[in-house]
DNA sequence: AAGATCAGCAACCGCCTGACC
DNA sequence: TGGTCAGGCGGTTGCTGATCT
């Protein structure tokens, strides 16, 4: 069987389960400081009773300040499948190609997307065209909008420096979600205000990135000078080849997401 | 109002791989 | 060259809160 990491042997006490803040604050303010060095060390130099395997865990999926949190937009949806399509389950290198999402993050969206299509597909072959029963349960649904956690927008983080996160944080999801969203009107509108001035979509299957203001639609947005449309990123997406050049979200976080290289969508 | 059901998420577990001795 | 160790990854589990009956 695999071998027991020395670091999480029973030799040693240490602790599972949740995190607190006060652990949070110690890991994060320990790496904010000296930076991640050995991860076997970084309990004991920080004053944790955890194995350093957790604690990387932990960075990595939670603490890490790149990390952006709230639901999956449309488009990161789409460049998810098209990228599962192509790459299979290397969640961490579908993670690479999306900045400010961790593996761990993707990998549990896929997994909750696929068990509800299973759903569907098991309700739809018995009860012909009936809804499954589940389906309007949900909270947040396929349709990527409403529910408790803030819509698909992609809103810049502050810098890591502003960004301390266990002070008042809170580690619940929909909290950790509304804790970046400034707008609370953004929750129920399909659009809002970009930093810059443009216009963040989101909803209804509408694309998330920063878009030239469309008063009548949300679903398309770009155009081929300047951006795309939905053929477009439709194309792309069926496509997976396509993704494997240097074609992924961009993470810039001063301003809203892009797509790289000659593919700008604002 | 209370219990059942479900979705979302955090975290653990086991395995693999590469670096080092 | 083989053994050990640490980092990393994917699969899975269990908890929590929202929603429905």
């Amino acid at each position: 069987m695999g071998r027991v990491h020395p670091c999480c042997s029973e030799e040693k006490k240490v602790r599972k389960g949740l995190w607190s803040p006060e652990e949070d604050e110690r890991l994060a303010s320990h790496i904010a400081r000296f930076g991640v060095s050995c991860w076997s060390s970084i309990p004991e130099l920080a004053g944790l009773q955890r194995c350093g395997k957790s604690c990387r865990l932990r960075w990595m999926n939670y603490l890490r300040p790149d990390l952006k949190r709230g639901r999956f937009s449309q488009q990161e949806e789409d460049l998810i499948v098209a990228l599962h399509k192509a790459l299979g389950n290397s969640w961490s290198q579908i993670a690479a190609r999306l900045p400010g999402r961790s593996d761990n993050e993707i990998k549990n969206f896929w997994n909750a997307r696929l068990r509800k299509k299973l759903r569907q597909k098991e309700a739809s072959s018995t009860a012909g065209s009936k809804e499954p029963a589940a389906s309007h349960r949900r909270r947040g649904g396929e349709d990527g909008g409403s529910g408790t956690h803030p819509p698909a927008v992609f809103n810049p983080l502050p810098a890591p420096e502003n960004r301390p996160r266990p002070a008042g944080y809170v580690a619940a999801p929909a909290a950790a979600g509304s804790s970046y969203d400034s707008d609370p009107s953004a929750a129920t509108g399909s659009t809002a205000a970009a930093p810059d001035g443009s216009v963040l979509v989101a909803g209804n299957g509408a694309a998330a990135d920063s878009v030239a203001p469309s008063p009548t639609s949300t679903s398309s947005a770009c155009t081929e000078a300047g951006g795309c449309d939905d053929g477009f990123l439709k194309a792309m997406v069926d496509d997976a080849s396509f993704l494997f050049g240097d074609f992924y979200l961009d993470g810039n976080q001063d301003g809203p997401i892009s797509f790289w290289e000659g593919h700008a969508f604002s």
